[in-house]
DNA sequence: ATGGTGGCCCGGCCA
């Protein structure tokens, strides 16, 4: 099972590179963030013909969540549920072959003494609870999507860079770290280790190609689900070429027939998942 | 360079 996750900065505007991603990548559900498009424009026909479902929540001009699946796609849920939803089009759930999926889109926050910072931290507590209220962590559960947090130093290009901004604030961390908590494991990173890996580049000052990024764009999963992570991977070809996206792609492969079997049981937390590949790519 | 790029939609906001 091929879960895949993509801020794509506006879906109108990203349409031919998505289908082209699509195409290449064959993910067997793909998040999408920030589709900047009303339901009544959410291309569910282009999605159709290429053997995907898709589900939509939307209001137009901002933010815009989506799931794609070829796998099913049922018991689709919009919207936090709580005072903090804010927009309200940041969230969409549904059942995935057998997986709980949720699409995110956190708050961006903006800068340290701005009342969207709050807004994010509130909303980010609002996602746990809303997880801990309608789901357990011994449930196969993928949380995916762009955090608008790097969760620790090497997850940043340069940290002195970031010294009093958001996405790598104590607060901020502590509330992606509240999820794990709660029984989320960050599958790209326990597979892969190494600094230097991004996943979303400013369009400003050729930030790609001089490495300047953060890795902000994640899968959570569920212990369960994230023992059977076998492989995952930024593709950083779709950050270049014509009209990208800020964000590359992310995926994760999961091992369903592993799933409860002799690769680890469920609940075993930590170290029962040997990084097995190495195949990312990685600055130069 | 008080900037830069890109998307929304057409002056300014947002990332």
């Amino acid at each position: 099972m091929r879960i895949a996750t993509w801020n794509v900065n506006s879906l109108t505007a990203r349409l031919p590179r998505v289908v082209e991603w699509i195409g290449y990548a064959q993910p067997d559900v793909l998040c999408l963030q920030e589709t900047k498009q009303a339901d009544s424009a959410f291309p569910h026909g282009a999605f159709e013909q290429l053997g995907y479902e898709s589900a939509h929540h939307g209001d137009g001009r901002w933010n815009g969540v989506a799931i794609v699946s070829r796998v099913g796609l049922d018991q689709v849920s919009t919207g936090l549920g709580s005072p903090h939803d804010g927009e309200g089009t940041r969230l969409i759930s549904a059942d995935c072959g057998g997986i709980r999926v949720f699409s995110v889109y956190v708050p961006n926050g903006r800068s340290l003494e701005d009342e969207h910072y709050a807004a994010k931290l509130a909303w980010l507590a609002a996602l746990r609870r809303l997880l801990a209220d309608s789901a357990s962590p011994s449930d196969l559960v993928a949380v995916c999507g762009d955090f608008n947090v790097a969760p620790e130093d090497r997850d940043v290009w340069d940290i002195g860079h970031f010294d009093g901004m958001t996405h790598v604030s104590g607060p901020e961390r502590a509330a992606l770290a509240a999820l794990e908590d709660w029984g989320l494991v960050d599958t790209f990173r326990r597979l892969y280790p190494q600094e230097g890996l991004f996943s979303w580049w400013d369009y400003r000052g050729g930030a790609f190609h001089q490495h300047r990024g953060m890795r902000i764009d994640l899968v959570l999963a569920t212990w369960p689900l994230a023992e059977v992570a076998r492989y995952a991977l930024i593709d950083r070809a779709a950050r270049r070429g014509e009209k990208p996206s800020d964000h590359a792609p992310v995926f994760v492969d999961f091992a369903m027939d592993g799933v409860g079997g002799a690769s680890g049981r469920i609940g075993s937390g930590p170290g029962s998942v040997e990084a097995r590949h190495s195949g990312t790519e990685r600055r130069p």
